[in-house]
DNA sequence: GATGAATGAGTGTTCATTCAT
DNA sequence: CATGAATGAACACTCATTCAT
């Protein structure tokens, strides 16, 4: 609505100092305490803030919460995209990608807590801004899985979209656990395992057992 | 708690249709509204009971919530642990893991939208009985994976607490994104992709290369 | 909407003795501060209620307002009807109407204020069904206006609507001034001026001086 | 109070056409919504100022509301007084009175709108300065009413209080139903009926059953 | 055993008002 | 002078939970 662009007269553009502690307050309230458990009095307080003043920069509790991606997600995104120009090999892209992703989290675990326990689950959030951008992000997954299969590196019959899955899907299961359970400690140290098993499967190859023919043949000579 | 247990006489033993049919609406609401959106006056509504008679049955809200997995849960539990000694091979066994697991969300998504949506991001959830036998379950993978590599099936190096993170991760994922979008349509269908590849990983070998070496040598003789 | 009629589960016809305690706690409250200036909180503690009962009677502070004259308005209405059809001629009728419309206001000070200070001038109290009640007295007023004309009792030229509205008029006048100055302290004693005003007008009639010519005739004879 | 005037440095008198620019649209503003729907920024927008330069005009809202009849009541005051004295009889005064006033409300509609719905029954306005104005119009109408039974022209029996109030009475229950419903169409055209009543009521006159009297004793002779 | 009825406790949101600049 | 920015104070409304019958 029009109105709502106007009728509120949001100073979040004024002030993007004061904006920002309230949205810092917010995360780290909603990361402990969960959406609805926390008050707008706990993050008025630990904003040094009115709750009133809450309602001059954000126009709801929900829409307060949505906005905590936002800034963070999108700076994310753009350094993402710039470093994928300066990589060579899908493989290599890919494995910056997944780095970076389990970084973001590591490094955040109240933003992680937010992400994983509230936002990821939320209907709502699906409609938002914040969303399409987590949704740019997850496109360059494709796009590099996509390249990695024209240009051999893949593996021509995977489905970029399942893979995507995967890798996502094993991320948050861990940054979940994370952030639920404080384990495993150290996020990070993980992302060459993951990336690892993404590459290579689990299976033992069966080349050993080619090997062994050719060894046969030599036998022959 | 124990002493809750006790305290309470709870008549959940007594007729357990009528628990049955409680827990059954309760599913159905909070897969649709969410828990906290939900209110006891809708489960009673779907249910056919007065909302006191809800406490009758269970001893809160939240209790109720997380009365929801246990049966199906431990029922699943059961039978995968029955399965497992009549399967042959650690890939064969874990194989059968997935595809149940990704069968079990994708023939109740009602059960699927409680499990992804509210329980696996609810810190109390947790601490619950019924989280134990999720536990358990997840607990089986472990074992299977570790059965294969000692058997010489899969690599030696995998990280078997990692390739569970990868393999329910990505069922996680999907099964929350069908939750929440509505898409992939049909769930079941990806076992068999997802299997391929946890197995075999998205890179394409370098066996080819080696190969020709091999012949090399051949000549050389 | 069906739902606000079945989800709302009120108990007003369970109970309505309660429900008619709080009516009465909430017409003197809103007698005594006003609509916007009573609260909640004032209208439970004077029902000897909490404030969640009261939810459980009316659907809103507002429902609750338009509420209060339901009753006792339907019940007038209906007395002045059965009297209608006792009294002979129109004049004797409206007579009644008045002094029945003085005295409902006037034996109930708070009912007074809350019609006058508050429902009368309410936009939203025009599209209750109470409000309907209300029209239809008013309507008596009319019909009796007209019977009038008909049988010659009154002026033939008299348009009944504006009739109407100075006879109600001149009530709310009155009952709106001594709600809100206390004066003037006996509003009943004033019916009998009302309706002589009303009948008569103020203008010292010509007749006289007619009558002069009439006895100079008759000396002429 | 006076202190509360002097306390406050109100620039009222230094930009009197700002304040006439607010009082404008508070009044608009007032008309439209109501008092308590009607917010500061409502008005401040309307106004085109911010909402702290309309306090730098008004004490508070109320103040401001209080402030709106000032003007237009006291002119309108004046105006009637002065043309009392060029009109001969208290019939045609009384005329004058009555049709001014219809007058005054007719081609204000924002207005009358706030004076009746909002003004007329608010108790503290009742202790305001522009009240007292409000009161010295209407004593106009009991020393007409007066002058007019002390010369003849009206019933020595009526009482001017009582017929004020009948005057009032009506054209504020016909402006109220203008104000809320918007009927009837053209108010002003009812004057001189409302004037008809008050002075000739709506009784037919008995001179006719008199003068038949009369008829039989001229038969007589 | 089942429930109608009552409520305590809690919270997001609004807005008139102030004041430093 | 004008106002942007901040907030104190208030309140309607909801709902999980209890308990007498």
């Amino acid at each position: 609505m029009d109105s709502k662009t106007q009728t509120k007269n949001r100073k979040i553009l004024k002030n993007p100092a004061k904006a920002s502690t309230i949205l810092n307050a917010a995360e780290h309230v909603f990361a402990e305490k969960g959406f609805h458990e926390a008050t707008l009095s706990d993050i008025a307080k630990k904003a040094n803030v009115s709750e009133a003043t809450i309602y001059e920069y954000f126009l709801s509790k929900e829409e307060l919460l949505f906005s905590i991606p936002q800034e963070e997600t999108l700076e994310h995104l753009k350094k993402s995209e710039e470093l994928l120009q300066y990589i060579q090999g899908a493989a290599n892209k890919l494995r910056m990608l997944i780095y970076r992703h389990l970084k973001l989290y590591s490094t955040n675990p109240d933003y992680a807590k937010v992400v994983m326990l509230i936002l990821k689950t939320n209907r709502k959030f699906l409609q938002t801004e914040a969303y399409k951008i987590v949704q740019a992000s997850s496109r360059f997954t494709i796009q590099v899985l996509e390249e990695g299969i024209k240009n051999g590196e893949f593996r021509p019959d995977i489905q970029p979209y399942l893979v995507r899955a995967m890798i996502y899907g094993a991320i948050e299961h861990l940054v979940t656990r994370k952030s639920l359970l404080g384990v495993p400690e150290d996020l990070l140290s993980l992302a060459d395992d993951i990336i690892k098993n993404i590459f290579q499967g689990i299976l033992v190859p069966s080349k050993k057992r080619e090997l062994t023919v050719q060894v046969m043949l030599e036998h022959k000579n």
